[in-house]
DNA sequence: ATTGGGACCTGCTCGC
DNA sequence: TGCGAGCAGGTCCCAA
């Protein structure tokens, strides 16, 4: 599912496509998904892309923006003219650019597109938590959250007003690559766990952008040209129920923690 | 207040 | 073989 890596994927390969463009029309096909006047960014340029928690944001030289969640199932597919796949049984919104078609694609209508103006944008978007990339997102941070809470860790970690940007793929990774249970209560984690699942997250989700995100069995992410990310070709514990770990060989062992499917080495993470 | 669970959707898998 | 139940997961919303 589109989660920090994916979108920051869809983000960087977006920036090449559009930037310097005008928005020449925006076609609704799915009327729930989408939010704001067309006519506030109609015949405006792009003047570059951001990516927050597990949005992405586009914006004008009005000033408006386009604030975009995928969601489980959303695409963005770009193509720089007609193509005959395209739109698809799946499509819910069209944006027409000068040269070249935006497609949001979302199979399951989870998704959604607003047209917000700076003000909006930021009231909206204020209630993040840290970026894993920025120095906010430091031990100390981590430490006075997680002694709040007798969660499991794996849960406080998907809390994106908590930490901004990992989904069930990297938290599963993290907490893997980390040695942590992810049933253990976050409150209970020492100061040399905290230090550890700190590194873990950041160097996971770097993982996922290095290998422009993951396009499991059952996942539909898909960069803006169609093509497939290849993390999913690194994962350690998501979805390897039943297998061996590649660390230790003892088997990877599938939970419901909060309703998510959770993956896990129970030799390793302790 | 915090926390847990259902709702939102659709397509796929599994069991009868 | 056919069909329905269950599942998948990000986030919101409501209830206990």
């Amino acid at each position: 599912m589109p989660e920090l890596p994916e979108v920051e994927t869809i983000k960087r390969y977006l920036n090449k496509a559009i930037v310097g463009q005008k928005i020449a029309e925006v076609e609704v096909l799915s009327k729930k998904q989408f939010s704001g006047r067309a006519k506030d960014i109609r015949g405006t340029k792009v003047i570059g892309l951001e990516r927050r928690a597990k949005h992405l944001i586009v914006n004008f030289d009005n000033a408006n923006s386009l604030l975009i969640h995928l969601k489980m199932t959303g695409q963005l597919v770009w193509t720089p003219r007609a193509n005959a796949d395209l739109p698809g049984k799946t499509t819910r919104i069209i944006i027409r650019f000068d040269k070249g078609t935006l497609f949001f694609n979302d199979m399951r209508k989870f998704g959604w597109i607003r047209i917000l103006n700076k003000d909006q944008l930021d009231q909206e978007l204020k209630r993040y938590g840290p970026e894993p990339f920025s120095k906010d997102f430091s031990i100390k941070y981590l430490q006075s959250i997680f002694q709040k809470t007798s969660k499991p860790i794996k849960t406080v970690l998907l809390d994106q007003e908590k930490i901004a940007g990992l989904g069930n793929i990297y938290a599963n990774e993290a907490l893997f690559e980390a040695k942590i249970n992810p049933r253990k209560p976050a409150k209970a984690l020492n100061q040399k766990e905290i230090s550890r699942l700190k590194q873990a997250i950041v160097y996971v989700l770097k993982q996922g952008i290095k290998y422009e995100g993951s396009s499991a069995a059952d996942e539909v992410y898909i960069k803006p040209d169609g093509s497939a990310g290849r993390y999913q070709q690194h994962f350690l514990v998501y979805q390897k129920q039943k297998q061996k770990c590649q660390k230790c060989g003892a088997t990877i062992k599938r939970v419901n923690l909060g309703g998510r499917g959770t993956f896990f080495c129970p030799k390793c993470q302790v």
